[in-house]
DNA sequence: ACAGGTTTGTCAATTGTTTGTCAATGATTA
DNA sequence: TAATCATTGACAAACAATTGACAAACCTGT
């Protein structure tokens, strides 16, 4: 039995970044939530948290909160989509920068790395691992990009944010890898391929889904991994790699593992340089990722085919 | 068969930073933990022990004793928590904590990616950041070297630690690096330098000791590492660079730095080819730092000179 | 564009509770 | 006898709730 976490209000305001005043004048004036109060003290319960962030979100994104505290959790959300569209009025806004992402956009812009780590972290209690890779982190790292060409960011922008989210992800796949489901998965890049941010974004993925992952980080040698692949016993090994490191030396490796690895173990490439290293021809148990969605396909497929074993 | 190791309330209050008093309020209005009464005096297990920093860890969470301390440990481990958990320093701390190393190293022996982080994140509740990097992973990785050396351990084995401490560090220096200290430390590599482990545990040694970090991973150009210093203006600017990685280039990017980082800013350069390129002879306010203990010494200089301008 | 009204974050004063710490005392051991 | 620990009682600091108030920001109708 799992008892609902409880939240004082001294932590509910750590959680949500909200000031304990205006925890309690919202909750005076607008009933914006209904915190229980065993005893002594409010105890917010994880959903109160969460209904707390979608506020703020919703605060910050211009909304006043006499407006919005009466509106369910359900409409909070949906208010944040559309205003991501609504967003055109505004003159000089950049398009489909969703509402959320702009305290985090305006914390790099100033070189704040507290704050652009605390709303990250905010943002990953909002969201799913899976949420959060596909609505914060790739459109951030997409907008980072289009600033830096803008000339309005510079590397340095980059880099903070890539730290940034590197020890975010980090953090979640550890959490998360312990004493998931048993089914495997194991991640990683072979040699040469340097690149992380791919298969860092694969393993939360792969969390969200229930998957257990073994992230092994990036450059593992080929023999390396394939004796990893021998001991864990995953269910498949992702590798991503990028069109530019898509060497010969990299589509031997790939080809090897592809005879290699042990039966039932599926090998699925991924990344701009994945199609580049398999060869079509060869029909084997080899998988091309186009892009996530094909990952998480892939991912389902491999959920429902072993609920059977898994089940026993 | 060796005797499960038990604490008394000396150590223990050592081992979790709590003065003995709250040691024994604790028991005597919460029942928070019953350690055994052998005889004299009270004595903790180590779950005992465990089950005091979970405790402590969400007090400082924000979290109210009176309501945390019914909870189970895995309830406990379950809260999220903000980052503010300005982790005090323990007084004589460091002391003989009885380290086994021994259940990491068979679960890396066996492959075992989940044991292996449990057992990380165990070590890491257990100890403060500083004590995690010198008494358990550095020596982890000492003796992880070692064994492939005996051709016991493989690439891949070491890659498997390698990603677990990486994911690891990575959310202690996120938890950390939230408006700690006031005091401010930009950390990264110059370009052509991708090693990150010696940045990240030098990262993990200035959280323990409160200051304020700002992390940016490897491979920054120079002209970015000076924008970031002009942004962040931090206490001091610390570079990572490998002996194989002290190219001419390099030691250019390191002259620049010294010329023209804001004033103010110390240049520290750590790693194995600190002092190939740091000239000498130019006396400026670069400093070449020889090991991890001198990265501390400079952090102590810091802090102390510091007391004036931060008392304000 | 401007005056008047409303919204909203923050602060202050007060009251009651929780919690860390301390002092006094007694018991046991080296 | 000195030292360590347990127990108990006590107390001040920290914390939370409530109410009231205020100023800055924000409408809104002219």
């Amino acid at each position: 039995m799992k008892m609902p976490a409880q939240y004082p209000i001294r932590a509910a305001s750590q959680l949500t970044g909200l000031p304990v005043d205006t925890l309690r004048a919202w909750e005076r004036r607008y009933q914006a939530v209904n915190p229980s109060r065993a005893g002594r003290g409010r105890l917010y319960s994880e959903a109160d948290i969460r209904r707390l962030l979608l506020l703020r979100r919703a605060v910050d994104g211009g909304h006043a909160i006499g407006q919005v505290a009466s509106l369910s959790d359900g409409a909070l959300e949906e208010l944040h989509l559309a205003g991501t569209t609504a967003q055109k009025e505004r003159p000089g806004a950049d398009r489909g920068v969703s509402l959320d992402l702009e305290p985090i956009l305006t914390a790099i812009q100033a070189f704040d790395y507290s704050a652009t780590n605390e709303e990250l972290g905010r943002l990953a209690l909002l969201l799913t691992p899976r949420e959060l890779v596909h609505q914060a982190v790739l459109p951030l790292m997409r907008l980072a990009g289009e600033n830096w060409e803008k000339g309005l960011f510079q590397i340095a922008h980059e880099h903070l944010l890539s730290a940034c989210v590197r020890n975010l992800f980090g953090g979640v796949v550890r959490r998360q890898a312990t004493r998931n489901g048993r089914r495997g998965i194991l991640i990683t890049t072979p040699s040469g391929e340097q690149h992380e941010f791919g298969i860092l974004a694969a393993a939360m993925i792969a969390v969200a889904h229930q998957f257990q992952v073994a992230y092994l980080g990036p450059n593992l040698p080929v023999n390396q991994i394939l004796f990893a692949a021998q001991n864990l016993a995953p269910r498949a090994v992702v590798l991503g790699i990028m069109a530019m490191n898509a060497t010969p030396a990299v589509r031997a490796d790939v080809e090897l593992l592809g005879r290699e690895l042990p039966t039932g173990v599926e090998l699925w490439i991924g990344g701009s340089g994945g199609r580049k290293v398999v060869d079509l021809t060869a029909s084997d148990k080899t998988i091309v990722l186009e892009d996530l969605a094909g990952f998480e396909q892939n991912l389902e497929r491999l959920k429902a085919s072993g609920v059977r074993e898994d089940a026993r």
